[in-house]
DNA sequence: GGCGCCTAAGTAAGCGCTTACAATTTGGGC
DNA sequence: GCCCAAATTGTAAGCGCTTACTTAGGCGCC
């Protein structure tokens, strides 16, 4: 470097086979600089008319598609944003991710799907992934995460929002419903109906704010009347699926007290509730009330209709996605945002039977 | 230009804020070059153990992550495959994303996903986002895509493989399910059964080979038995939902004759099926046999349970992502590959009611 | 006709990393 | 102690694109 001579240059092969057409090419087609030829795909109102034409020209004649890495690395920046999302299986979530992808991806941004291990430690190394693969913004399921997710999200100064939840737990930036006070309409709901005697069928929420809102709301809801579930009443499965609802339902019948509602921390447990009961023989509504939550494909086709909350997941996605590219685009917004869930108001449930229940 | 004498260097200032901490960086603290700090990461075994040491105490103490644009375009690698895939809602296809992109994980490699548009014209614009996101491997559901997509899928000599069929229509890189051969089991079983008078539910298959295989399997089947199903008991819904299987028992139901069976091309038709017939009155079994395909969660837990075929979906995936390692690898493997289905016997079917039918 | 301005196009310096090749060190064998 | 090969590390040239800064035209106006 202080030495005045130049270096010698040494004529290096490298990447002897270069496989594919490079915005050079299309330039020299095009007959204009390379950087004429970039500023046609990115700020075309700065290249004249004619010369533009030409450039695209060449492009579609040359079949040329941008190289996104080298695009990324010029341009720090990626277009990408990133989801740590914990199951694709449940249908409410997958009609959210549907629609966060599609309305993303139609403004142009790609999305990052990353599943957090159930076993909490790898959850940074996925975040650290996404990072790696340079998402400019991540929409987290909830708020509750480990410490170190958020230290890092911080440390890197990465924009994310939270999704399903309107933020309980001291994060403002969050877009979803209100979890407890949903619920809270669905216990005041079976309140006004009569009953007294709850059950409830929630799935392992270890790590699940949503689900921890919605057991509260039933408490605390049933507190202000003097009511309080019974620990036998309570019951926690492992999963979200039809055959732990099942699993819960057949543990409450099993108890001497039988309880005349039984409320779902969502509606495959519901399902699987209902089932359960019918095999018991018990009339649903007419022995026992069970309510759902998310108002998936199935509680409308239900024997009977399930009684559950509607969950606007589509315009959730969408709703994150927009509030994402306008945040990512420079604009401010204000969050928390909440979106209205319905309680939707079916066959499942009913007075509670006349009797000494209770 | 001509000119001998050197230009002047101008000093230009671009992106003035290096945010973030770079490999340099890391090569600073542990006073190696960049190179040697680069071959930790990528070829440990050519450095010696004290530097390595060295080296791994950098990047941990600045917790630096790499730059994957930077990689991806000085390695010419991304570790990036593709997939195009119709829908998420359909758990089915949801399980075997899920076990296709953990074990994609695993290997360090990220799934992109993307939905192609019903509208067949955007799904190379989809592809070519792919392309343009680097990715080394394309996964596609079904052999039934635009001659666009395969002809840009050849002329950048991407590799991909097809999934869900072993490939009936000229494609020999397929890792699936036999859907003919699967289906041809069932209806064997229920010609066994004695059913001499089919329906048949099937969701819109204008762009799905899996479906058309499975309905020409049912027509093959019979017909070698000298059994047609009458047009109007061929009916063919918009979409593979629950919705839609009522909708086309409904417009079974209303036609003079009524069929024994009814053979829907999967789970969420025959679930809706099953509703109908038992809303009209009738006995499934007794009266009518419904049949499914998949075997997704509700299949078993419904009443009757559902006598489907079990497509090993999350097996699927596994096969899928460890195939596609193996080959960007630089293995090669013979394809395509059938996994097998299993034909699950439950109580939906059973011998057609005695009498006058037929 | 000359000047200043505005617009369109060009030049070339990186973006952060990998890796071919060069340089240096290490370790044996005599 | 010396020589050579093997092992380790360093040097620096890109990877394909974007964009700050420069230059070249074109135009209106005095």
């Amino acid at each position: 470097m202080s030495d005045g001579s130049p270096a010698p240059k040494r004529s290096r092969v490298r990447r002897s086979v270069q496989s594919s057409v490079k915005l050079e090419d299309v330039a020299r087609l095009a007959k204009v600089s390379t950087a004429t030829a970039s500023r046609v795909i990115n700020s075309p109102e700065a290249v004249s008319a004619k010369t533009r034409l030409r450039v695209e020209k060449a492009i579609a004649e040359l079949g040329w598609i941008p190289h996104g890495a080298a695009q990324a690395l010029a341009s720090l920046r990626t277009r990408t944003v990133g989801a740590l999302i914990p199951t694709l299986g449940h249908q409410t979530i997958a009609t959210m991710l549907e629609s966060l992808q599609q309305t993303l991806g139609n403004a142009g941004y790609t999305l990052l799907l990353g599943r957090p291990d159930a076993s909490r430690e790898r959850t940074t190394v996925q975040l650290s992934k996404m990072i790696q693969n340079g998402v400019e913004c991540m929409v987290l399921m909830g708020e509750d995460h480990p410490p170190e997710l958020y230290a890092l999200l911080e440390q890197r100064k990465i924009f994310y929002v939270i999704a399903y939840t309107t933020g309980a737990y001291g994060h403002t930036n969050c877009i979803g419903i209100d979890n407890h006070d949903e619920m809270r309409k669905m216990v005041s709901y079976l309140l006004g109906l009569g009953h007294r005697s709850f059950g409830i069928i929630a799935a392992n929420h270890d790590h699940n704010d949503r689900i921890r809102l919605r057991i509260d709301a039933i408490r605390d809801t049933l507190a202000a009347e003097g009511i309080a579930v019974r620990p036998q009443h309570f019951k926690v499965v492992p999963n979200w699926t039809i055959a732990c609802g099942r699993q819960g339902m057949q543990a409450i019948l099993e108890e001497d007290v039988r309880p005349t509602a039984v409320i779902c921390t969502n509606d495959y447990l519901a399902t699987g509730a209902v089932i359960e009961a019918k095999a018991a023989g018990l009339s649903v509504p007419g022995d026992l009330s069970i309510s759902g939550f998310d108002d998936n494909e199935l509680a409308s086709h239900m024997d009977p209709p399930l009684t559950t909350v509607h969950v606007p997941a589509a315009e959730m996605g969408r709703t994150i996605a927009e509030h994402v590219i306008f945040v990512l685009d420079g604009g401010e917004a204000e969050l928390p945002l909440r979106l209205e869930a319905q309680l939707v108001i079916r066959n499942s449930t009913a007075a509670p039977p006349a009797g000494p229940q209770g």
